[in-house]
DNA sequence: TTCCCATAGTCCCATAATCGAACTACAATG
DNA sequence: CATTGTAGTTCGATTATGGGACTATGGGAA
């Protein structure tokens, strides 16, 4: 009598089988040069620019981290250090055209693995998954 | 109008969460020398021994990153490898007294998460959660 | 003002995880 | 017994990660 899975590991299993796909399409999309370390951390850029320090405590990495990974996206041309108006210490880091262009392909696959559990799933169910993931976001989530 | 959260994004937030919990319940009960990696291809292994090769199928990983970190596990003597009988080139990797030990640890903050989130989902709710998310391992889980 | 302390970001450094490529030992097949 | 395949390891490189210490700027209190 085996021990069921813990809701926690399925999630686990799912996005990560979700985020491996979303790397490949961007990835064949001719986007080679992004992580999916440096992609999670470009999810959490406003488009008006977004500071380094908010940028870490989203993504849920040390400051250090990010100011390697913002290196590298910068290096690649992914982003872009503009220094804040309002403090001048701090500085906001901004998509470039070339971030843009790599939205389409990522939201573009995440609709279709969406559309694809919705159809293995049923309408009602998917729905009702997303409300609850939605639910448990307040619990889980210690950024917001 | 801001665009809604990809359900994978909502299980990577919560499954974070819960792995982040269940190391720090393992950590804080002693086990300070194991990370999440490692516990994660020990939790595929089985009663009996499993093989490396199977071990890495099962965590998505390569069989040179799951050799690295059985060399970790088996030096801080949570496993011991020994010759599998039915193929003199395999190694059978087997959980010692001293990963057994961590199981009840990491299955009692499962089951604490698991009646955290049932607590405030409703008990409809979270049956349904985990129907789909078991569901959804059909077209997720590319092991089984 | 001036001084003290908090904050934003960076640098240095060490470690973990990861994988491509090449290798050794054993197995299986004819 | 020769060939071909598989299990596991080693080597080398890259990425992600964070602790600690540092610089520069901001903000509040004396």
């Amino acid at each position: 009598m085996a021990r069921e899975l813990p809701s926690s590991l399925l999630m686990f299993i799912a996005s990560r089988s979700a985020a491996s796909r979303i790397f490949e399409a961007v990835h064949d999309a001719g986007f080679d040069d992004l992580t999916i370390a440096q992609s999670r951390l470009m999810m959490g850029i406003d488009p008006a620019g977004t500071r380094l320090s908010v940028l870490a405590e989203r993504a849920q990495i040390a400051k250090q981290t990010a100011t390697a990974l913002v290196d590298k996206l910068e290096r690649a041309g992914y982003v872009e250090r503009v220094p804040d108006p309002s403090d001048g210490r701090a500085t906001l880091v901004r998509l470039t055209p070339r971030a843009e262009a790599v939205l389409p392909v990522a939201r573009a696959e995440e609709d279709r693995i969406e559309a694809e559990w919705r159809a293995h799933l049923g309408p009602e169910a998917m729905d009702q998954l997303r409300d609850a993931l939605t639910a448990l976001r307040d619990i889980t989530d210690p950024y917001q």
